[in-house]
DNA sequence: TGTTTGCTCAACCACATGGTTGAGCACGAC
DNA sequence: GTCGTGCTCAACCATGTGGTTGAGCAAACA
């Protein structure tokens, strides 16, 4: 994962983790202590601790305090930006396959044994049919 | 980052370096083969065609053949993927906000000095406006 | 046939990551 | 003040990751 210089990085690096997705599940429901969060696995207080290091430094989670204990509060605002960067190409991608789909039926309508790389496509097909 | 027994720890791993975010946003304008994703930058053919296996086995592309030339294809049905489990806790936690906000207006109407700790949503009164 | 092109596989290296344990700090309780 | 609780920091270890180079394969080209 290299070092993580950009934002982005940080936030799908934190999220590759099932234990960390689990947290940010639990979290959404609500507030919790790192021992509550930890409660559920069979790994330390200081393994949980790390991770939730992580997801704040992604800006997934924040930390605040009350008394001896770190109250961790999800902070859905970086949802945002991977949505928008997912929705960006997964739109250009789509845009794609339906140019590429016009231009196939063109071919095939014209000239249908001058196809030479029909697999390019197929999984499209399927998928638009 | 374990061992990516799961599907979405793979795209999310596979999406958090910032070359192979960035071979997708070129992918997206349409497919290339390696060397073509591999001149943009100063690493070895070998590291690009090791990145390009981590997102094909995340399920974000598709390899095919075209000689000696293995055309990389954008396989944009992943981002489904990711975008129901981001939207799935964002609503979670934007809901929690909206619950909590009417709690504290509640509170402050009736019992403005016994509010403890209103840190814990002051962020959310600014992005409530 | 031998050569070049485009790419993958294997071995290796440096460093990041996730886990551990031990120490220690900041509180509240006594 | 002393103790217990909740948590973090530091050191360490095993494994994973991204990079390298060298070898080698498949197809086009000569």
């Amino acid at each position: 994962m290299v070092e993580h210089d950009d934002r982005l990085s940080r936030v799908f690096g934190a999220l590759a983790d099932p234990t960390r997705r689990d947290m940010v599940a639990r979290l959404a429901a609500g507030d919790a202590t790192v021992g509550e969060l930890a409660a559920p696995y069979d790994v330390s207080l200081q393994a949980v601790s790390k991770h939730l290091k992580v997801l704040e430094e992604a800006g997934l989670v924040r930390r605040s305090r009350d008394a001896q204990r770190r109250p961790v509060h999800l902070d859905a605002e970086v949802f945002d930006l991977m949505t928008k960067w997912i929705e960006r190409y997964r739109q250009q991608a789509e845009e794609r396959y339906r140019r590429l789909d016009q231009v196939l039926a063109r071919m095939q309508g014209q000239d249908a044994d001058r196809t030479d790389d029909p697999e390019q496509h197929d999984r499209h097909e399927g998928a638009a049919g």
